[in-house]
RNA sequence: GCGCCUGUAGCUCAGUUGGAUAGAGCGUCUGGCUACGAACCAGAAGGUCGGGAGUUCGAAUCUCUCCAGGCGCGCCA
């Protein structure tokens, strides 16, 4: 609601200034920093005062006088040594959160399709906490664009031939001299398969560091999963399936969804690189280099993509062994997002979610079912860690050497920085640290070590917390329902955790700090609405229905009781989640929400300690205080789902 | 060597496009529950915004420079 109201006064501002003094100045609005200054400032005097020649209080206190009266604005007044402080219309304002704010036609948000991929793990062992990080932060923007009206689909790539999975295939086969039988059997009978997977990635990347003859094991299993054929191949399709589906079961857990899962098998059967090379050689966007250290290879040269790269530093996209390189097949994806690639894939269905939402994979023949449209997006964000910026670059470079400049413009990569562990976690976990390892404030996770913190441990421990909390408050609730409250303090405790931090921030994770459920925190926001909620809860206990607020609360009961600065401060910060998730979006900056949500929740716990709705003797104060509650609940409530975050029953 | 990122309270981090007296959580100390259930609230202490120079009416924010740390720069992904 702050927003429209916001935008309705900087409309109103640019265009007086533009009417009378024939100016195009941008304006700017800010918050007071202090509330008793109003609620919004303009500071529009000081970049008048030099072409002016004026004092900017001058000229605020000429502005203020003239500045047009909008509906909802009380006044304006030159303060300080230049400000415009604006204060809003109280009751105007309380009445229009009830009774909805009269709408202006706004410009229609562009209706253009985005692409969002990210979560992207490699399915040949269990996700860790930086996979967490990958999902809830590209989980959480797609809420925050779907909420503002965006069209958008979730991709989530699944590199089921590469490298990792060849590893733990070799792994299996010569290692272990295990046939694909048994491990068909090893996924039916394993409780977690992915852990399996992941001691044994471990074990034989450790094999390699010992054994460097042993990486024709890799190779081998890599050729034959290419072709497809015999008992490798076999193996690599039982593990990347089992290891994928153990992947969207973890994420589900915190409620994260997907469209569709590209595979990378479909981008080689349906020969999605061969059109991609056909199109980068003939634009001239790679070049066959005959002579230096790159001699036999097709390169990007340097000049795409970094303007102060030497001449011989182009990237190889494909080999002097005639393959392509993984940026190679990126580039080729990257086209098909867009739709212009000339070729798209076939679809199967693979799960229905408990919500009813169809997940969609890619298939080499066309499939029985009819599929919605995927890719040929307008804007692709790829939400993928920070260290690997240098070959998003080298992907959008690729698009603008083949003359698709906008497309290009419109790749954006979503990055944000690696969770890494505390020193202090890693004692926890038995993890041996060497001496240089134990001078740093963080240790980087390692899937080739087997040294992290698995995403399923990590849900587990901290549904156990909870669990243990609810039992003790709780003691005589039914356990299955406790079972659900523990699971959605845990979602919100782990969401709130991973989004708290700005996306370049290094998480250094500390198991302690991931426990905590006091502070700022998922369920301390989830707190204040369970809070709110047992107010209204009581309410109807008592065998009193909620008043009608409409035809209680006119504007003058609302100027009333809004005149006590509590409770106008309340509403009005619950007002402004509009206006978060605008400059979440705007900045692409998810923990925005985040950090909103929990001031909102902060704003609410005073506001309950202050004031007993259920006991306040003056009627209309009493149903100003229920609407206050109701307003915000639905308010945090909206917040929260944004952010992915359930709101339990009772806590 | 080149490129990108970071440096704000004891610790972990926010800080909108440059705006009024730099904020929060944790930790420390002091208070507050037969309650709309304290996963909470109130209060206190704690800051040369890495150093220096500049631009500006105004700088944590922009520019330059120095210092410290992280990451990237594979015919790996």
């Amino acid at each position: 609601m702050f927003h429209r109201i916001e935008r309705r006064l900087a409309r109103s501002v640019s265009s007086h200034l533009k009417e009378r003094y024939g100016l195009d100045v941008p304006v700017v609005l800010e918050q007071p920093r202090q509330s008793r200054f109003g609620e919004v400032a303009l500071p529009v005097a000081f970049q008048l005062a030099k072409p002016w020649r004026k004092s900017p209080r001058a000229i605020a206190e000429e502005l203020a006088r003239e500045l047009p009266r909008i509906p909802g604005v009380a006044s304006y007044e030159a303060a300080g040594s230049g400000y415009i402080n604006v204060r809003l219309d109280r009751g105007w304002y309380g009445r229009a959160l009830i009774t909805g704010f009269p709408e202006e036609e706004e410009a229609p948000v562009d209706a253009g399709k985005i692409i969002v991929e990210h979560t992207n793990i490699n399915p040949n062992k269990a996700a860790h906490i930086g996979h967490l990080r990958n999902a809830v932060l590209g989980d959480t923007f797609v809420r925050m664009l779907r909420a503002l009206g965006r069209r958008v689909e979730v991709q989530n790539y699944i590199d089921n031939t590469g490298v990792q999975v060849a590893d733990v295939v070799a792994a299996f086969h010569f290692l272990e001299q295990k046939s694909p039988e048994e491990v068909a059997a090893l996924v039916a009978e394993q409780d977690r398969f992915d852990y399996y997977c992941w001691d044994l990635y471990a074990r034989i990347s450790a094999h390699f560091q010992g054994n460097p003859e042993a990486l024709r094991w890799r190779q081998q299993a890599l050729h034959a999963i290419e072709s497809g054929q015999g008992p490798l191949a076999e193996l690599g399709r039982i593990v990347a399936d089992a290891v994928m589906q153990a992947h969207l079961r973890t994420m589900l857990r915190i409620g994260v969804q997907y469209d569709v899962l590209p595979r990378e098998s479909e981008i080689l059967h349906l020969k999605f690189w061969a059109t991609a090379f056909e199109l980068l050689k003939q634009r001239g966007a790679i070049v066959f280099e005959t002579q230096g250290k790159n001699a036999g290879c097709w390169v990007m040269p340097a000049a795409a993509f970094s303007e102060t790269a030497g001449e011989d530093e182009g990237k190889i996209i494909v080999r002097s062994d005639g393959t392509v390189t993984y940026v190679g097949k990126d580039i080729a994806y990257q086209l098909w997002k867009f739709g212009l690639l000339g070729k798209d894939f076939h679809y199967r269905p693979l799960w229905r979610y408990p919500d009813g939402q169809t997940l969609w994979v890619t298939s080499d023949t066309p499939g029985d079912e009819p599929a919605p449209v995927f890719g040929a997006g307008d804007w692709v964000y790829n939400v993928i860690d920070s260290r690997q910026s240098y070959l998003q670059d080298v992907v959008a470079a690729g698009l603008r050497a083949l003359g698709f400049e906008e497309q290009a413009r419109r790749s954006v990569h979503f990055a944000y920085e690696i969770v890494a562990l505390s020193p202090r976690t890693c004692a926890e976990l038995g993890i041996e640290l060497s001496p240089e390892e134990r001078q740093r404030a963080y240790v980087e996770v390692s899937g080739r070590k087997g040294l992290g913190v698995k995403a399923d441990d990590l849900i587990d421990k901290l549904i156990e917390r909870a669990h243990c909390e609810v039992e003790a408050r709780h003691p005589d609730a039914p356990e299955s329902e406790r079972a659900e409250v523990a699971r959605q303090i845990a979602v919100g405790a782990l969401r709130y955790f991973m989004l708290k931090y700005t996306r370049n921030a290094v998480i250094a994770f500390d198991l302690q700090e991931a426990l905590s459920f006091e502070g700022e925190t998922g369920p301390y926001v989830q707190y204040a609405a369970v809070r709110a909620r047992n107010i209204l809860r009581k309410l109807q206990s008592q065998g009193q229905a909620l008043p009608d607020f409409a035809a209680q609360l006119d504007q003058a009961a609302m100027a009333r009781q809004l005149a006590q600065e509590d409770f106008w401060q309340l509403v009005l910060t619950s007002s402004k989640a509009g206006s978060a998730i605008e400059r979440a979006v705007a900045s692409g900056e998810p923990a925005h929400v985040a950090k909103f949500a929990f001031q909102l929740a902060q704003a609410f716990n005073n506001f309950y300690h202050a004031y007993p709705v259920l006991q306040e003797p003056d009627a209309e104060r009493r149903t100003f205080l229920l609407w206050l509650t109701a307003y915000f609940r639905s308010e945090l409530a909206r917040v929260l789902g944004i952010l992915g975050i359930p709101v339990p029953e009772y806590m």
